[in-house]
RNA sequence: CCGGCGGUGGCGGAGUGGCCAAUCGCAUCAGACUGUAAAUCUGACGGGCUUGUCCCUGCGUAGGUUCGAAUCCUACCCGCCGGA
């Protein structure tokens, strides 16, 4: 299920193989965020020739549109979408925090350093986000689609995600906010553990199934909750870990921090960072221990004009570009780059038309790929 | 030539005597975004500097009324519509 090839002998960075019963993932490996089972803007084929190997699908947004039964009725998600390569679905934990205190406090699960406001959006214990009720058993939503009341729990997100029939399932979770205090955490992770547990108790359940089950470490800022979160999710039979939340405000607090949860898992099963990856985190975290990450960034940044580059990044709304007949990176083999020129892709953003989004979404996706491509090949070579 | 309507910032378009450098869109410029409520959000957007409850210029042009006019009056110029 997880071949370990290479371990590297200057960091934690190591060379796998994840079998699915879609296909082997060559690790480290970018997994590209795939929410409303679509990469967006583009199709299946096209996101097949961005190298993306596995993607990864939401459970709360498929549970709602279009309903895991149209899914599975469907042939399960990968008929469903036309991806016949491997497959995740995020078990909706994140959406208790991003439909939850993420959005009543306006933070992302990374802090920014703006000091004065954080002290105004401490969470502590007894604190409820205005949508969503968080109880012992489970989470009530507010549709942010219509508004209905919808019920999520460790049960019922397992249940779904069987439905749904990705290769690799979350245990559901409560990702807390970055501006949790220590009891808030404390409280919390004691309530994702019971969840973990009662996720593979439903799991275990029923017919035999080849999807693999990750279950999540949280614990927020406080080392000593990461450790023991760490030590409990790492003892459970899951077939690999998610580490979620947030991880500091320093870069190097958050390779810190990894590493520190990372010594408390077991060696030979994969470990996926949720949501993150900016380019200049992804050494950081592989040299940390990890095999698999996703992350929204080459493709919401796409929809916002912003291209990376070997160069750095590029906001192709930016008038400057209207004169600038290279493409994106000289050194990118992705179709757009093969085919297009920064002037046209400034235009199209201009114009407002949504062949500028697919252009950037395929070279972000792309280069992000080609990016962990190149780390693989470093990780093999012994210089990573 | 006569009659009607109208001319406001880069554009569209509010405002119809003091609270107007002028609501709001768009465009432009700058910034944000890390398990996607996100083709989104925030800020700037007449000029100046000592960046202020500061100064200057400004609502077609030129005059007038008024303590005070983008707003009222007169003439002229321009546009659209209708009539000779």
């Amino acid at each position: 299920m997880f071949k370990i090839l290479k371990k590297s002998k200057k960091s934690n960075a190591r060379l796998g193989i994840l079998k699915t019963s879609h296909g082997e993932i060559e690790t480290p490996a970018f997994v590209p965020v795939a929410t409303q089972a679509t990469i967006k803007t583009l199709t299946s084929e096209e996101v097949k020739q961005t190298k993306s190997q596995i993607l990864i699908c939401n459970t709360f947004h498929l549970h709602l549109k279009p309903g895991e039964k149209i899914v599975k009725s469907s042939g399960g998600l990968h008929k469903f979408m036309n991806w016949n390569r491997p497959l995740m679905t995020d078990s909706g934990g994140f959406q208790v925090f991003s439909l939850g205190f993420g959005r009543d406090l306006g933070v992302g699960k990374i802090l920014k350093n703006d000091a004065n406001n954080t002290n105004k959006k401490i969470v502590s214990i007894g604190q409820q986000p205005k949508f969503l009720k968080i109880t012992d058993n489970g989470v009530w939503f507010r549709s942010p689609v219509d508004g209905k009341k919808l019920f999520l729990n460790p049960k019922e997100s397992i249940k779904i995600q069987k439905s749904l029939g990705a290769d690799i399932i979350f245990a559901f979770d409560e990702c807390t906010p970055p501006t949790a205090d220590y009891e808030y955490t404390k409280k919390s992770l004691e309530k994702t553990h019971r969840w973990a547990a009662e996720s593979l108790k439903e799991f275990k359940k029923g017919e035999m199934t080849s999807q693999l089950l990750f279950g999540i470490v949280q614990g927020g800022k406080y080392k000593d909750l990461r450790i023991e979160s760490a030590k409990f999710i790492g003892a459970q039979p899951f077939d690999g870990f998610g580490i979620g939340g947030e991880f500091g405000n320093d870069k190097k607090i958050m390779e810190k921090m990894i590493s520190w949860i990372i010594s408390e898992l077991p060696e030979n099963k994969p470990r996926h960072l949720l949501g993150i990856g900016y380019l200049e985190d992804i050494p950081k975290i592989i040299k940390a221990g990890i095999d698999t990450f996703d992350c929204i960034v080459p493709t919401h940044y796409a929809r916002r004009g912003i291209a990376f580059t070997s160069s750095g990044k590029l906001d192709l709304r930016k008038s400057l570009f209207l004169n600038d007949k290279k493409p994106l990176d000289k050194k990118c083999g992705c179709q757009t780059c093969q085919n297009y020129k920064r002037n046209y892709i400034c235009h199209l953003f201009k114009a407002n038309e949504i062949t500028a989004m697919r252009l950037l979404t395929s070279h972000n996706l792309y280069f992000f790929n080609s990016f962990v491509e190149k780390i693989r090949e470093e990780i093999k070579k012994g210089k990573l």
